[in-house]
DNA sequence: AGCATATATAACAATACCCGTATATATGAT
DNA sequence: ATCATATATACGGGTATTGTTATATATGCT
């Protein structure tokens, strides 16, 4: 992984918060993501792709959805990035956090959102 | 410090191994990064005043030149990512870095680079 | 088969970003 | 005061990124 390549990826609004989102609930699909963000569904799309293509999400297919998670190939420096950012910006993705936990009709899966509030 | 913000600055080949230079040798003026970057003075003068004004690097001047440095101010988990970046990616700068070191007349500073080969 | 839902892709317009050239400013030396 | 060196800034053009709209593909249901 090219570390330019890597915060290239980072540095877009709707990516990084895609991102960091992820890494809390280990998995999101599509739609989960549009409703938390606010944006449009080919937005979305189009960046989880670019994620997908440079190797940072890894995407898997449930029925209708896609699900992205981390790539689990990431190198550990990546990791770390990723997991020191979200640590400490909580408040970054709390309103797309807000709006995820309370969406209604989420695809089935036990959800690991929500136990705690930001 | 915002994230965004602060990955948009990592997002260029030049801003990027500026930032990583300058965090393995402390402190770095204009002329160095020119020569260890290969590029125009006015490009890397550009970035760096950029890296200056999002809050990345710090400046002061002594004589002619001026130098550059990480921002003391910088929140714990930026500098965790920059020096995560910089450990496992020697090879992203290895080149610059041995520019660095083979340029004569460099300002009068000890100089801390050169001690380990890359 | 036909329809609904979820996601992906294409095409185009708008914007943001980056670079080179030229010029300005500041310091130091003569 | 003049000149050389180091750095910063302004301007203009080219390119890359991003977003919107429209459309395509895949799955599931009836």
């Amino acid at each position: 992984m090219d570390p330019l390549a890597f915060y290239k990826c980072l540095a877009d609004d709707t990516r990084l918060k895609c991102v960091l989102l992820i890494y809390q609930e280990q998995e999101l699909c599509v739609c989960e993501l549009t409703e938390a963000l606010q944006a449009s569904q080919p937005k979305v799309s189009r960046h989880l792709a670019q994620l997908r293509e440079c190797g940072l999400l890894q995407d898997r297919r449930q029925g209708q959805w896609i699900y992205y998670q981390l790539s689990p190939s990431l190198p550990a420096w990546a990791q770390t990035v990723i997991e020191t950012t979200a640590e400490d910006n909580q408040r970054f993705i709390k309103l797309p956090y807000q709006r995820l936990c309370k969406m209604g009709d989420r695809p089935e899966r036990k959800e690991q959102c929500c136990q705690a509030d930001l």
